[in-house]
DNA sequence: GTCAAGTTTGACAATTATGTCAAGAATGAA
DNA sequence: TTCATTCTTGACATAATTGTCAAACTTGAC
């Protein structure tokens, strides 16, 4: 390779990703990118085209970091065990940084609308994907009973997940929203 | 008064309305709303300052008749039928108009970040009027029991909502959101 | 009818983005 | 060391949007 990068792609898509987690793939800009990374505007556009570009790559970052955290999470313990320590691991994931980031997928699903077709496939293909990491979790737990099918369980598990996502925005703290998920861990435990 | 205003306020703000539930605030220009309305941008600058000032309005409108909408839903039956007849409107409500322009409060709930705090105030009105009828509609029904508290278990419904909100955007279909809204549902009486 | 007050209109200035490009700089293979 | 290739840089063109304003117009009270 002649007129080699300046760069370190990894890192790039890193710091990427901290801008798009804190200000959503619309209201970031490749002027807040440019200075996020050091690298100048017109490199950015040389490497990767264009913006949606460079969120795909940060947003498939996420999503393994995302999955990898969830699948730990759902790995040990009985199936409330692992429903209170998924919920946790969202919770936290969602509260971190200051100010808070939120949830990414979250964000990026409400700008489905505006957003190009590769991008409304990563949110879906995330989704799905942890619909059937917690359904695999619940179903292989210990004490799993068939009172309610898995997989519908997982669904509204996950969609319980972006319920939170979306009270977090909305101002709830860290500490209501551990509350909330407590009250539907115990209600859905208490069900089986 | 004279020089008498050419439009209908009301109306004005109705269309307005639809316009934000399509495009969000943040998306919907003034531009879109003048030619929605009729009206010419000077004129809504005029008689309005600002687009937010508009939005706040649109949003008012918008509370008053989805709290109505569920306070309805929420009026008869027991419990389980409340809580079915309440997350069928809320559903309907956001999987409405062609194509379906989603939640708008979860939709102003993410833009948070990015709106004035007359904005954020009127999502947390609105969450908390509607976790307080909600829990006010579980407390009353006539087959009430005291397994969970009211208002703990309303506030996981209504985050339950958000959540549906979120995964309309995602692309669930009407029928997938009310199958995990039925799945939802059955687990929570279960419970009790 | 007159006229003061409020409304409408189109033009204008300013800002913020995106995306493109030519010229210069850096790189590593030969 | 040479040099073709690729990257970097800053400038430029374009587009979208917000918000302002003066001039023209409309209205209804008197």
């Amino acid at each position: 390779m002649v007129g080699a990068r300046q760069f370190d792609e990894q890192e790039v898509i890193a710091l990427a990703l901290d801008v798009f987690w804190r200000k959503g793939l619309h209201d970031a800009t490749m002027q807040d990118l440019a200075t996020a990374t050091g690298v100048q505007r017109g490199s950015l556009y040389n490497a990767y085209g264009d913006k949606e570009e460079i969120f795909l790559r940060a947003f498939d970052r996420y999503t393994e970091q995302f999955l990898e955290a969830a699948g730990n999470a759902l790995a040990h313990g009985d199936a409330a065990t692992r429903l209170r320590n998924f919920l946790d691991m969202v919770i936290t994931n969602m509260t971190s940084g200051s100010p808070p980031r939120g949830c990414l997928t979250t964000r990026t699903a409400l700008d489905a609308a505006i957003s190009g077709d590769a991008v409304r496939q990563r949110v879906q293909s995330l989704l799905g994907r942890l619909e059937q990491l917690v359904g695999e979790a619940i179903s292989s737990a210990p004490d799993k009973r068939p009172a309610i099918d898995a997989a519908r369980l997982a669904r509204v598990i996950v969609t319980f997940t972006r319920g939170l996502a979306v009270m977090e925005r909305a101002g709830y703290s860290r500490k209501q929203l551990k509350d909330a998920a407590t009250t539907f861990t115990d209600a859905l435990v208490g069900a089986a």
